[in-house]
DNA sequence: TTTTAAATTAAACACTTGTTTAAATCAAAA
DNA sequence: TTTTGATTTAAACAAGTGTTTAATTTAAAA
């Protein structure tokens, strides 16, 4: 008699392998028995230990969710450290996480449009950060600025600078001719210059 | 008997409802018979007509690309405009375009990701505008500023600036509550917005 | 070693899904 | 009106897909 304890081989195998095919290809597109065949077991052992198809999923994307935001919470609401520092410290901390992840982006985007409303909950997470010191930090230097601009434009701005390189990755890489080392170099470079490009916008 | 002269309209029925989920929900989750029950009509009408899912993929992603840059090449490679009008105009087009087809970004993203080089060909349009006056006139403002930029970053800035809030409208209006006028209200603003912040790029 | 329950497997099941078939309907030409 | 071919339909088909079953293997406990 074995007895369950910490998760088992295989299905540490399994949920790897899911997390992999279902971040590329997205729920519908990858299929129980690509799982299987990615995580070399038998096909019913998927149903075995997690139940369907859609458990593992939601599994999958739960942690996804949660290693996308992990980090930034405790970041972003220090007052030790200030908005330039912060700003610096989010770009790195993303753009060194989507070098690692670059499918978390697309991914996200995708089964988000698919049900827009099943993962709202997990979402909380954006909350509070939107209620957070680095974003007080922000309305506090557009006081002394005197802009009028809308804190989301800046918030919509840095996510962009930072996430859209590996979101339309699939389309650089086709357009010009780059390849991973070099998008890796591309990506480096955005670290020192995503931070200035922001702090101007606060400026003009 | 009736002659085969102008597409039927059955035919132009399944067009429509498979380009309009095929951009909501991409390949794999679209199934022929949603298309069929969309377009009001027999299943079997859809392979009668086009073959086969695949076909009429293509035919809809094609067409998307082709409106994607349509428009773009003679904007960009005029003489007439400064480069300051031009990236205006760009972003007007742009912002207005996907205003009407908020899906097309996240759709040409998926398929891309899904077949990297089934759509090269299609996308050598993003060669010619690569090689447009509008990137020409962007060196040349370069070269007065002695700026050492990879002038690829001011592209995919621009890109990001301009796609990236359809790209995460789903998570947008879920995070923050924002319906659909608000939204629309949110781009007018980034049209006057996105010029001047790549025009600060080129500067700092 | 024997027993026992968990882990694994091959096979089957039920449903979905893309496609085809063969018959029925329709509309224009003879 | 009759004929003819295009259009449409219901039904079936074959393969794909998520899941279950029942038998087998494995490994720990007795």
């Amino acid at each position: 008699m074995k007895i369950t304890t910490s998760p088992t081989d295989t299905e540490e195998k399994i949920k790897q392998a899911a997390h992999k095919l279902f971040q590329q290809k997205g729920f519908a597109a990858t299929k129980t028995r690509d799982i299987a065949e990615e995580a070399g077991i038998n096909v019913a052992l998927l149903n075995y230990y997690f139940r369907s198809k859609q458990k593992l999923f939601e599994l999958v994307m739960l942690k996804t969710i949660n290693d996308f935001f992990s980090g930034l919470d405790t970041l972003l609401n220090t007052t030790e450290t200030s908005l330039e520092e912060k700003l610096q410290l989010f770009v790195d901390h993303y753009i060194d996480f989507l070098l690692d992840n670059p499918d978390v982006p697309t991914f996200i985007i995708m089964e988000l449009r698919a049900h827009p409303e099943k993962y709202t909950k997990q979402l909380g997470v954006a909350h509070r950060i939107r209620h957070s010191v680095f974003i007080k930090q922000f309305q506090e230097a557009f006081a002394e600025q005197r802009t009028d601009l809308n804190p989301v434009h800046i918030l919509m701005n840095l996510s962009a600078l930072v996430a859209f390189p590996f979101v339309s990755a699939p389309l650089l890489k086709t357009a010009m001719p780059m390849d991973d080392t070099q998008f890796r170099q591309y990506m480096q470079e955005r670290k020192k210059l995503i931070p200035n490009w922001i702090l101007n916008m606060l400026q003009s």
